[in-house]
DNA sequence: TTTATATATTTGTCATGACAAACAAATAGA
DNA sequence: TCTATTTGTTTGTCATGACAAATATATAAA
């Protein structure tokens, strides 16, 4: 039998990885007394990188579930932080842009994002760190092709 | 300002990587027809590993909260895949076991679970992988130093 | 134009993650 | 022994992830 050991998988490392990294930034948000969570806060950076994305258009771009984009907008929205404006030529769509609460949030997050980059590879070479990145694309164009 | 940029952020890939790992997974399982989650699969590998684990001990390996995992098991126990002993010595503590079922549903995870490997590390070559691997603990180490 | 299909989004449900609070049993201290 | 604290576990709540279904608007086809 192929038995997996979980300790020698990357599989499972990159899963740890990603659970600790999350704990130390809602750790660092709370720090910052800021009310918003680690998925909020990618879905503000895209918004902040460009003018008037569409729901789905962030689904796309932030990896998560249309549903759950569309739930996380609403309650982005109802904190203040974005505003939706409605696309007159398709009723369908709002375009989202940064209110100014959210741009001076925005502000704030990049600092906490900052630190806790910091914290996560705190003594890991660039040359690695470059490595890692490269690997961890591959690994997500993998599993991007054999979900499509 | 320290502006951060997912695109060439370790943080951002390894949480992309996670979700695109658990969603590769996901449909494995479904492909097996098996009804259980990449997180219940965890606990029971440990499980399987070791005779007599109680929630807490569980806990702390899977890297999970320990109410989540007090509800997972609850889960695992209904579905039959384990057994929870009484501990006479101390009556606030259950040990855990595989029933026969879910040592029969182990043998097949493992399956699914090498399958699910084999599709995310495709085409890297096991140097690199030694070289994400012990990063990732270096990631894990940095965080847990910093939450603790 | 009318109907069928496609697209964008929302809602519902269940599993999990984080975190606080409740509880019961065990243990330490007065 | 009795009380206070610690330890192991469970329950409650809210946010998110996966997935199915519903809804509204747009577009293509007849």
């Amino acid at each position: 039998m192929n038995k997996i050991n979980l300790e020698t998988s990357i599989n499972h490392h990159i899963a740890i990885s990603a659970i600790m990294i999350k704990r130390v930034f809602y750790k660092i948000l709370s720090n910052h007394d800021l009310k918003i969570t680690p998925e909020q806060w990618v879905l503000l950076n895209y918004i902040s990188e460009s003018n008037g994305y569409t729901i789905g258009e962030l689904s796309g771009l932030s990896v998560k579930d249309f549903a759950n984009t569309s739930r996380m907008i609403q309650k982005l929205d109802i904190a203040g932080f974005i505003t939706k404006k409605a696309d007159p030529a398709d009723k369908r769509i709002s375009k989202l842009y940064l209110s100014k609460e959210g741009k001076d949030l925005i502000e704030q997050l990049h600092q906490c994002a900052f630190e806790s980059t910091n914290i996560a590879i705190e003594g890991i070479d660039k040359e690695i760190q470059e490595i890692v990145l490269h690997t961890l694309k591959k690994v997500i164009s993998n599993t991007n092709n054999y979900l499509k």
